[in-house]
DNA sequence: ACAATATTTGAATAAAAATACATCTAATTT
DNA sequence: AAATTAGATGTATTTTTATTCAAATATTGT
C-alpha cells in the first residue's frame, strides 16, 4: 500500500467563506479560527462564524466542537479558551511542516500494526519528525527519524484516521 | 522545557483523605482523582471527592478546576473528560537512573500498546538506550533510539509494571 | 490579642454548553 | 420518481459550569 500526497492540496484557499455551506466545511472554518484567536465560549465562536457567513446555532457548534474534540481550557489570565486537539502548538512550526509537505518531502505514509512509517526524501526524516513531534503531541507518543525514514508510535486510542487528518492528509469528520 | 516532579514526594499519606481539608491538599486529590479516573462532569469529580470525605461544593470545585487549568474535552465514545494540563504529569525519580531522570534526560515513559517510548532530552537517546540494553536484558528484548527518542521493545510477557519498575520510574498514567 | 486585610467558601444565580425532540434536507433504495 | 433512510440543524430545554455576593476563615501587622 502506498499512500500518496494528493490530498494536501485543498488546504489552501479557505478565505471564500461565503460558498462555504454544508458541515465539512464549517468545521474548516472553526478549526482556521480556533488555531488563530483566542475564543472563550460558544457565542463569541457564533459571532465570529456569522461575521464569516456562517449562520448557525449554539447548539450546532456544541455539537461541531464535540466533533473536533476541541477542549475548553482556562487559561493564566483568568479567561477561558477552545483548543483544537493537534493544533495547540504555534503556526510557526505548522507553517514550516505545511511548505515542506507541499513541496513533497513526505513520499509516503503506511501502518503496520498500530506503528505508522513515512518516508521522506533523503535528508529531510528528522526535520519532519520534529514537526510532527510538536504538531501532534495529542495523538502521537514519540517519533524516531533515520534519514528518510520515520516510525511514528501513535498514542493508545488513536486510529489511523487521526493520523491522517493530523498529518493533514485527509480531513476527517468521523473523529 | 521543565518536568515537574513535586507529586510523588508527599503522595505518601494521600491515603488518609479525613485528615486533608484545607485547599492545597483539596487540589492535589482532585489531581490525583483526574490522573487516575474518567471524570466527565463537576458532579461526578464532587461525589468522588465527597466518598474522599472532602466535602465541597460544585461551586468550589469549579474554581478548583479553573485555578488547575483544567480542561475539559470531548472523548470518542461520545462521553466527556476533565484533562490535567500536561506539565501536571507526574515523572519520579528514584533509584539507578535517579541523576538522568533528575537532571531531567528522561522527560517522559509512555506505553502503546506492549511497547513503551522513552523521550530524553535531545541528544541522550542512544546513550540512555544502550543503559537499557544492557541493565535490562532479561525484561528488554532491545531498544531502538532516534536523538530524543527510545522505543523499548519488552520481551513477551513482560509487564508493563515490570518495566517501569526496571527503570525506576513511578507508573504515570497518561492523562 | 486585636484590628485590619486578604483568602476561601457556600448559596444562589447567571452564563454557558449539551441534548431531546421535531423538522428539514440529502442520500439511497426500490 | 417515490419511498425510505440517514444525517444535519434549529428550538426549547436541561444540564452543567462560572460567577456574584455575603459570610466565614485565615493571615498579617501593630
Amino acid at each position: 500500500m502506498t499512500i500518496c500526497k494528493i490530498y494536501i492540496t485543498f488546504a489552501e484557499n479557505l478565505n471564500n467563506y461565503a460558498f462555504m455551506k454544508n458541515k465539512r466545511n464549517r468545521l474548516q472554518i472553526i478549526s482556521e479560527i480556533l488555531r488563530s484567536t483566542v475564543v472563550g465560549s460558544q457565542d463569541e465562536l457564533l459571532k465570529l462564524l456569522i461575521d464569516k457567513q456562517c449562520d448557525v446555532t449554539q447548539a450546532t457548534l456544541s455539537r461541531d466542537l464535540k466533533l473536533l474534540k476541541v477542549a475548553k481550557t482556562p487559561l493564566s489570565n483568568g479567561a477561558y479558551k477552545y483548543i483544537l486537539p493537534s493544533y495547540n502548538k504555534p503556526l510557526a512550526s505548522q507553517g514550516a511542516y505545511n511548505s515542506l509537505v507541499a513541496h513533497g518531502a513526505i513520499l509516503s505514509l503506511e501502518f503496520s500494526g498500530q506503528l505508522a512509517v513515512v518516508k521522506t526524501k533523503p535528508g529531510y526524516a528528522s526535520a519532519i519528525a520534529w514537526d510532527i513531534d510538536n504538531k501532534a503531541n495529542d495523538q502521537v507518543l514519540g517519533t524516531i527519524a533515520g534519514d528518510d525514514t520515520i516510525l511514528v508510535i501513535p498514542r493508545e486510542g488513536v486510529s489511523r484516521e487521526d493520523i491522517l487528518s493530523m498529518l493533514n492528509i485527509a480531513f476527517s469528520e468521523k473523529n
